[in-house]
RNA sequence: GCGGGAGUAGCUCAUUUGGUAGAGCGAUAGCCUUCCAAGCUAUAGGUGGCCGGUUCGAGCCCGGUCUCCCGCUCCA
């Protein structure tokens, strides 16, 4: 009798915002591109997940310990991860195709053509040449250099070059008062860095041996150059991160592990599995020897949600390097010092929360029993993270049944989030609550008065039982942990 | 960034070729006292995204700008 309708991804976004879920970000000023805001139920359902995603990863994992580390770090961290050195591209557009390229792949492109025809010393004189400009940033000459070299654009086929431009992802600020002596400090765009360079200061505290973990939730921010799909893409954005450092030549069997109960942590929460999958990553990140990620089928197609890499020993290396302090750790099993390898899992906490946005909204529609066509918007969200866990509903304002459905409420209140509401008829105050996912309704009703039974109310099946009252707290606690 | 589409009430949308903006749903208060929306009454809410131009007069025409959606591009 239930027809599921076409869901868009329209809809999602106007129910998330007439529902209090989500905001576009300053909104009374036009906005602000690829930035929102969460509203009541939308912090709400957020936090449910960080937390259970925090509790999943540190208080069932004894190995695994969480840090929280600031936003600001030391401008040399960012030296050290790579970031910068590789996360600014120079990029250059061909006016008549409106192509844009990377300057450095258009380059190397050439140098690989060129290797193909026998001409291996021409291909690496044209590499060194490029590096030799980049490095001094010099984007006049590094464009003469793909003009005198005849690099054409390949849908155009036309050398009709733009200048060069730089777009660094991370964003920067000042730190210190005194405008001149201020020094140039960014925005984390991870999170990890924070975990490496407290590698020792965690692992000596929380005196954990290897294998171990350290697990962290935070703001990251990357200047996009295009960030679009809602909250899939924004420039200020939660990371989910967990770093877990391992004796070097056991990285793959981690990772293995990883990738498994990361994937099982998703179906955990009731998630179809052929939702799901995995994507390898074939080209690999200046720092990996193995990614993946998972992604997750959006209304706008399969997209990555989680990233699981592994690191090697690239990022304490490097730290270890620059300030020249030691980022070793001693295994006594084995008797030797080492730079332990990495493994990352990695999850976008907004992505996370579009995840279970989409999967749970339904428009359902159906005819009743006498003929009438009747519908609702649903969020099956799953009842450990649902925003409100029970709404409390006296089918009249009069009578005493408030007073009654207040003592339920005093009882309810310490143990979870609860609802009260005495307004509109008993229908329509249930379809308020299944628009925003409300997984338990109880209604006290006259009958409550003779025997102290109320009625509950299920989301998912609108199905209704009639049980005493004094066990509706027990219930609706064993369904939401 | 390029191309396409769009922006009118919280949401979905109307407003005959330019003549001082409406509906449905929703919200609030009340009635009804009711176990699955769409019963009754009343109320609130818009300088038509913003700025400028043309015009006697602009939601409508023109320019700019901001924002959103789609495609491309990008996303170590």
């Amino acid at each position: 009798m239930t027809t599921k309708t076409e869901n868009t991804f329209q809809e999602i976004i106007s129910h998330a915002k007439e529902y209090g879920f989500v905001f576009q970000s300053s909104e009374i000023y036009d906005g602000l591109s690829a930035v929102y805001d969460y509203g009541p139920y939308g912090s709400e359902l957020k936090k449910n997940i960080r937390d259970y995603w925090w509790k999943s990863m540190t208080q069932m994992h004894e190995n695994i310990v969480g840090i929280d580390a600031a936003i600001f770090m030391h401008p040399l961290t960012w030296k050290a991860s790579g970031h910068i050195d590789n996360f600014s591209d120079p990029m250059i557009d061909n006016k008549d195709s409106n192509k844009r390229y990377r300057v450095d792949h258009l380059i190397e492109g050439l140098a690989e053509t060129l290797k193909g025809e026998g001409k291996e010393e021409e291909a690496t004189k044209l590499i060194d040449t490029m590096d030799q400009l980049l490095a001094a940033e010099d984007f006049i000459a590094l464009r003469e250099l793909l003009i005198s070299q005849n690099i054409k654009c390949g849908v155009s086929g036309t050398t009709n070059w733009t200048d060069i431009r730089q777009f660094n992802l991370m964003f920067s600020t000042e730190i210190g008062s005194v405008a001149e002596e201020a020094d140039t400090i960014y925005l984390r765009p991870e999170t990890a860095q924070g975990i490496f360079v407290n590698f020792l200061n965690v692992q000596k505290t929380s005196r954990m041996k290897i294998p171990f973990g350290i697990a962290q939730t935070g703001k990251a921010f990357r200047n996009e150059i295009v960030a679009r799909q809602f909250i899939f893409r924004m420039r200020e954005f939660e990371q989910m991160e967990m770093q877990f450092f391992v004796r070097p030549g056991t990285q793959k069997e981690w990772y293995d592990y990883w990738k498994e109960a990361r994937l099982q942590w998703h179906l955990s929460l009731g998630i179809p599995a052929e939702k799901y999958r995995y994507h390898d990553h074939v080209k690999l990140a200046h720092y990996a020897d193995a990614a993946l990620d998972i992604e997750y089928e959006f209304h706008f197609g399969f997209k990555e949600v989680e990233g699981i890499h592994s690191r090697t020993d690239f990022d304490l290396k490097s730290h270890q390097a620059l300030s020249g302090k030691k980022m070793q750790y001693f295994d006594n099993e084995i008797n030797q010092n080492y730079i332990p390898y990495v493994i990352e899992t990695s999850i976008g906490l907004d992505r996370m929360f579009l995840l279970i946005l989409s999967n749970s909204y339904e428009n359902e529609q159906w005819t009743k029993e006498d003929g009438t066509p009747d519908s609702r918007v649903v969020l099956r969200i799953p009842p450990m993270i649902a925003p409100l866990k029970l709404a409390i509903l006296p089918l009249t304002k009069k009578d005493g049944l408030p007073e009654i459905a207040r003592e339920l409420m005093n009882e309810c209140k310490p143990a979870f989030r609860c609802f009260y509401e005495e307004k509109d008829t008993i229908g329509k105050r249930y379809r308020r609550q299944d628009a925003i996912g409300t997984p338990f309704c109880v209604t006290i009703d006259h009958q409550t008065k003779e025997d102290q039974t109320v009625t509950i109310r299920y989301r998912d099946t609108m199905l209704q039982e009639r049980i005493p009252m004094s066990e509706i707290k027990a219930l609706v606690l064993s369904k939401i942990s």
